[in-house]
DNA sequence: CGAATACCTGAACGACTGTTCAGGCGACAA
DNA sequence: TTGTCGCCTGAACAGTCGTTCAGGTATTCG
């Protein structure tokens, strides 16, 4: 997989008026690049965030914490599927629960997911400025 | 702007006896869920996110701008492959690029990509505290 | 005890996703 | 002009995802 050598020289900086070289010299830090690992969790945690339905959820519980049930009245899912996404949010931390009884109340765990969605916002409101 | 503000008002109390009711007179801002235009436009940008091989190239572009060529050297991948994940890069303004001759130059577009990664670093490396 | 309630889970099916493959277009050099 | 290079794109296939359906566990009540 990625042994390639980082020897070379230097990089041309963005934007210099550069290109004439062969550029098979690439200098770039390979080592650097987000690993695979890395990676993957944080596609798997962005995935998470990556439905619709995961996302009303959400937004439900940032509301009240609720009842598995009452949650699937609130965002107009079934109770099964309302509780096959709970596993996926439970187990990416998203979420947290407590038992009484015969029904579990969930929660919204921490505050990483109001920042992620303001900041994801901001992006999706942002002027369509070329750069 | 849209907010997903924590207001835990009048959640039923742990406990209550409530559940003789129907529960179709569940008291809950209904109207207060995200939408489900506003959770879809969440979920696609989130969705973006939720591929290993994107954050690679994202965060092979974060050191510095590059062709396509090279960047499918830097990440590892082909160069069709990489053209393809720059498309749906692009349609989310994640990355912009500037023609230079018969090359295309990529790069980050702003910095909300850098908040996203931080905030969700943040997230997966906390202690597994319950709550 | 048995019935009802609240929730969870496995299987299966349709839909979507990301890759490879083949070929296309435009820019540059000979 | 022809040939090559860098990049893009459509089709197709394998893999993944999210739902529904059916059934299971645990708790409460009569």
């Amino acid at each position: 997989m990625a042994d390639i050598t980082p020897d070379l020289s230097l990089a041309p900086p963005p934007g210099a008026p550069d290109s004439d070289c062969a550029c098979d010299r690439l200098d770039f830090p390979f080592d650097r690049v987000l690993s695979l690992e890395k990676a993957q969790r944080m596609a798997e945690f962005f995935g998470v965030l990556g439905d619709p339905n995961r996302w009303r959820i959400l937004s439900a519980l940032a509301l009240q914490s609720m009842r598995v049930r009452d949650l699937a009245a609130a965002v107009g899912m079934s109770e099964s599927a309302v509780s096959h996404q709970l596993r996926i949010l439970r187990t990416m931390r998203l979420v947290g629960y407590i038992k009484n009884g015969r029904n579990v109340i969930y929660s919204l765990k921490d505050q990483h997911i109001f920042n992620l969605y303001r900041e994801a916002s901001e992006h999706l409101d942002e002027p369509d400025d070329r750069r």
